[in-house]
This record gives C-alpha cells, sequence and structure tokens, in this order.
DNA sequence: ACCGCTACTGATAACGTTGTCAATCGCTCT
DNA sequence: AGAGCGATTGACAACGTTATCAGTAGCGGT
C-alpha cells in the first residue's frame, strides 16, 4: 500500500496534474496550491516512484557507469564524488560490469541503453577513449561525459587534466633537482594517458637539450608487477637512471620493490615518481612523489553529464582541472 | 522509436501475452511460438524495458548497494564481484551514497525504497549492523543481504568470515613465532569487526596462558593516521611489545611508519600483522603479514540476496567464508 | 454426442506518472 | 463592451509490461 500521488491529490483537494506540477517546480501553480500540496507530501510522506517517472519515456533519472575489470584507488575515490552529485540532483548512480573484450563493440552499452533508458553515462579510462561506445551513445542521443579522454575531445563532456603538462612538469621538477639520466615506465597501449604521459616526459627532456634515450623508457601496464619487472630492467643498465618516473603510483612502488632487491636506496640511489596519488603513495614507504589528481573536482563529470540530460543541449565542453604535482620522500637530488 | 513487445508480437504473428510469456519462460507456450517470438526477438535487436516491468510493482530488477563514506580497498573489489553477479542474473546494481549521520534513522533507506522500488539490498559494513536499517527494510519487506555483520545476525542474508576465529588464528600464528608482549590496535566502534577482532586476539592470549595487559590494547578508526598515533604510543612504552595486530591494513601500515620514526624496524625490533589483505599489503615494504578476506567468496552475498527476491523466502540465512593467513615480510620472530 | 480436463492463446485492465489539450477565470487593450 | 491574453486548473491518453480472466482447441472417458 503505497501512496501515490492520487493520495496527495485528494488530500490537498486537487488534480493530481496540478500536484504533478508542484512536485516538478513548474510555473502556473498558485501559492495555495503549492502550499497545501506540499502539505499533503508531507504529511503522507509521499515519494515519486522513478519506474512511473520514467516510462513514459521523458526521463529515467538513471546515470549509467561501466566499471572496469580493476578499479584503481583514484576511480573508488571518484565513484564517491560522482554517486553524491547525482543523488544531489535527484539521480541515480547505476554500476555496469564492463568486460574489456565484449565492450568494443558497444553491443553491451546498446542493451544497456535499450532496457535501462538511462538518462546519461559516466565513462571512465579506458572506456572514454572506446570509440564504439560513443558511436553507440551518440546513435542513441545519450548524452555523456568522458573521464581524462585522449581521443576525440570534441565529442562529449570532456572532464580531465592536462596529462602531457603534467607530466612533463613532474619530469622538468626531476630535472631541476638536478637529475639527467631519467627513465620513464608508460602504461598500456589501450589507455589514453600513457601515450600523454610518455608525451610530456619527451617534452621536458627536449626542452631542457636533455637527449632522449630509448633505452630509458619501458613499457608497463598500470600494474605493480609491471613496474617491477620495468624497474629492475632499467635500474640493471650500465649506467642506469638516477631517477624514475611512473607512468602511475603502483608501477612506482613496483620499482620500488625492484630497487630494494638489486640494494638500491630510494632516494639515496634513485628517485621515484608516480603519478594519481592514491592512497598507496603516502603510505609507502619513502612516501611516493606524485601527480595528484583532482578526484573530487573530476567529479564534476557527473554534473556535467546531468546538465546535458536537462538542457537537452548536445554540445561538446570540455574542463580542464588543476593538477598538482606532490613531494615526497622518494625524490632528492642525485648523489 | 524503440522497439517494444508489440513489435515483437506484430512479427511473430502473436499476441503481446504469448511473447511475454516467452520472455518470462513460463509454461503453456507451444514450441512453435516459441520459435517465432524467439526469430522476431533476435530480428528486431528486442530488449525489455526495465521501467514497464517494474511498474506493475511486481519486481524491478535493481539492488541497491548503500556506499560508506570511505571505500577501504576490499570493498572495492567486492563491488566489482557483486556487479557481475548481478548483471549475470539480470539485476542492476544502483550505488547510493550513504551519509553514516543520517541513516542512522532509516529514512534515507525508506526514501529509495520509496523512490526506486530496489528488489534488495546489499548492505556493508558499517551499515549492515545498523539496527534502523534494518528495521526498514524489513518493515518493508525487502530482502537483504548483509557483509560481515557483527549484530543480530539472525537477520537476512549474512556472509562473513569468522572474525573472532580469523584474530585468534593470527594471535597464535605470533605467539607461535616466540612473541609474548603483542599489541593490539581497534577499529571504531561502530564497526563490529572491531569487537569481534579484539575478542579474537584477546582469545589467543587466554588460550596460551598470556596474561592480557590494556597497556597494549589502543583504539584506531581503521586509518592510516590512528594506526601511526596508536603506533607510536605502543612502542614509545619502556617495555615496548614485539609485534603488533592491528586491525586492519591501512592502520597496520601506520604502526610501520611509526615504528621507523621511533628507529625501529619490521620485522627486525617489532613484527606487524594486519587485517583485510588489501592492495596494499603487498605493496608496503616490507610486505605485510595479513589475513586476507576472500573478497571473491563475499561476492556471493549479491546472489544470496537474489535468491530471496526470487524464491519470495525471507528466511534468513547465514554463509561462512574461508579466511587465510597471509605471512609475508613483516613479522619474524622475536629478537 | 457430451462433459471435463489440460494446453494454449489473447483481450483487457492495471501500474504511477507526465504530456497534451481544453476549460475557466480575471485582466488589459482597443 | 468585446477581443485577446496569461495564469491556473483538470480530464484524459499514453508509456511498455505483466496479471487476470476468458476463451478455444484437442482429447480421453462416459
Amino acid at each position: 500500500m503505497t501512496t501515490t500521488i492520487k493520495d496527495v491529490a485528494a488530500r490537498a483537494g486537487l488534480s493530481v496534474m496540478t500536484v504533478s506540477r508542484v512536485l516538478n517546480g513548474e510555473r502556473h501553480v498558485s501559492a495555495a496550491a503549492r502550499e497545501k500540496v506540499q502539505e499533503a507530501i508531507d504529511a503522507l510522506g509521499y515519494r515519486r516512484n522513478v519506474f512511473a517517472r520514467g516510462l513514459p519515456g521523458s526521463r529515467s533519472f538513471l546515470i549509467c557507469m561501466p566499471i572496469p575489470e580493476m578499479i584503481p584507488d583514484y576511480i573508488a575515490e571518484f565513484q564517491q564524488g560522482a554517486v553524491e552529485r547525482c543523488r544531489a540532483e535527484g539521480y541515480h548512480l547505476v554500476v555496469q560490469p564492463y568486460d574489456g573484450q565484449s565492450a568494443m563493440t558497444g553491443e553491451p552499452v546498446a542493451a544497456t541503453i535499450a532496457s535501462l533508458r538511462p538518462d546519461g553515462f559516466l565513462l571512465l579510462p579506458p572506456m572514454s577513449d572506446n570509440l564504439a561506445v560513443l558511436d553507440t551513445l551518440d546513435q542513441a542521443g545519450v548524452p555523456y561525459a568522458r573521464l581524462a579522454p585522449s581521443v576525440e575531445p570534441g565529442r562529449g563532456a570532456c572532464v580531465c587534466v592536462d596529462e602531457v603538462e603534467a607530466a612533463r612538469a613532474m619530469t622538468a621538477a626531476l630535472l631541476d633537482l638536478g637529475h639527467r639520466r631519467i627513465g620513464f615506465i608508460g602504461g598500456p597501449p589501450d589507455h589514453g594517458a600513457s601515450a600523454w604521459r610518455l608525451e610530456g616526459y619527451r617534452k621536458a627532456l627536449a626542452e631542457r637539450g636533455v637527449a632522449a634515450d630509448r633505452a630509458l623508457e619501458a613499457d608497463g601496464d598500470f600494474l605493480f608487477d609491471s613496474g617491477d619487472v620495468a624497474g629492475e630492467r632499467l635500474l640493471s643498465q650500465p649506467d642506469r637512471p638516477s631517477a624514475i618516473f611512473a607512468g602511475n603510483d603502483d608501477m612506482a612502488l613496483g620499482v620500488m620493490a625492484a630497487a630494494r632487491r638489486l640494494g638500491l636506496s630510494v632516494p639515496g640511489d634513485v628517485s621515484l615518481a608516480g603519478f594519481d596519488d592514491g592512497e598507496i603513495a603516502s603510505l609507502a614507504w619513502p612516501q611516493l612523489t606524485t601527480v595528484r589528481q583532482p578526484v573530487q573536482a573530476m567529479a564534476s563529470a557527473a554534473e556535467a553529464v546531468i546538465a546535458m540530460v536537462e538542457s537537452g543541449e548536445r554540445a561538446a565542453s570540455s574542463r580542464r582541472l588543476d593538477f598538482a604535482l606532490v613531494f615526497r620522500g622518494s625524490t632528492a637530488p642525485p648523489a
């Protein structure tokens, strides 16, 4: 026995339509009616049924967020912010599992759109760069926000930090400390950030006239182990780097483990920098110098989608957030 | 122009009701009809509209999971598993922000039930012990699964590890290594696990005839800083413990930081053990000895709720999962 | 031939909300 | 005074599905 709009209307002595109008804050409702309706709502503890609202096809008040198989620390934090913004705006956040393989076709997204009718999508990397998904969403006319996109930045609401600049700045900071041989460990190729960060790294070297050395660039996959492996390789070279900039925090800690195994001290023998500033960055020892992702501000992506939903506009927008370099114990001038 | 059941019915030359019956796998449908409907569905790429399905009041196919303000590592992993199970069963997972304060009344949950009509709830600690929430859910007749509950285990589908036994086993392992003065750092009082883990710790000491010493028990809040503070206090004592068992990994790392500051080596001067086996446990140095939460198995909580939804039964159930002690570099025999 | 049973099928009414359109009222403008 | 307009209100249909109930056909037993 749930209370419906009808009950409210009956108690207020008005029609259901008037009640609906009050609920939606529409114009053309007298103050007297507004008041009576509000009284009835409070008295009855009435809440609108999301399903009935969504059925007529207009809006579902659902925002869909496909989540990758591995959730890095900062994404969990982002979700926290996103879900709060959604609720503040009266939307609900539905998370969907996202199998990297099958999502390449966009089919799972199409299925979700058809059955769930979400009002918008929140795309995290690496999905924010999946063109099949973007095409599917565009075709269905469903607005979306993309977190940290690296391709076709003119599509959807984009929220990102200037990864190139961030990586450049961090590399430049290492150069400022006096390092000249600086290693870099990249991320997986399907993750756009990998390329941006590498670009920033090279840019900084070029600016300072330090010759790039391909032997100092290694590939990883954003996981600890790959940092360990790549770090061991870089640090075992005869002319080993005095600093290593890893594409994310996890890999930086992998390098730290490798360094320990090789009997090298951090930052005494080798300085280390990461990217993301996840929880582990400040829990490690020594604490990790890294680039802080503006996680809280990223949640504005949720607001961006909702704004698109409510305005009906599909204009692409782009918001560039400020990153910050966080200097901690893992970096020091070279010996 | 979305495809509806009507389109399918038209193409198959049957009534919408028959199509609906096929979709729901009901009896009393001829094989011929089944086949024709299936053909039409495939040809049209038809998907059922979740809203229309939920509106008549029967089912919404939505599972709601309120998430706490801070998401520990293992909860993020749990979510991953839960969302996969949900999709496999045709349900969607909606995450809700959960403000510890206001949720005490159960009001936010009532609001969610009224507006979203979720078929079930997945309750994480510390919400799984919030009696106001349980009462609200029971009253509304909405089934729920509780992760790691510590009070009234007879309500809802409970999925947990035997925290007392896990803590006892870890403490016993430290005793087996030869430690006699073992410190313990508890969690926040509203988190049931805190009490269980303390109980297990004391139990192990009692079993071995080691006198409990209140000076070796400290309070924390499951965050790094509290472990640092409590660790410093415990390790600054004249007769300091040779091992510390922290109520979770984050606090254990806090102790590690405090130990370093005091010039104590881990595990040389003090052994450390944590609880959860989050990512950081194996990224720290030395790697942390800890209790592994069976995260993947925990996702069975999702299956448990869905089973309750589909069967209509509300019988409380309880599944106890196996924990595992993971021995890593942070523990060693006392000097 | 008739009854009753079972297997199947379909017409119709919900479900709770919003969109559309029409009706009424009071006011201003000519 | 009459036309025109904006503000306010309500009646009714529509959204896509499932529940309910009423058929219809086939078949075995009398």
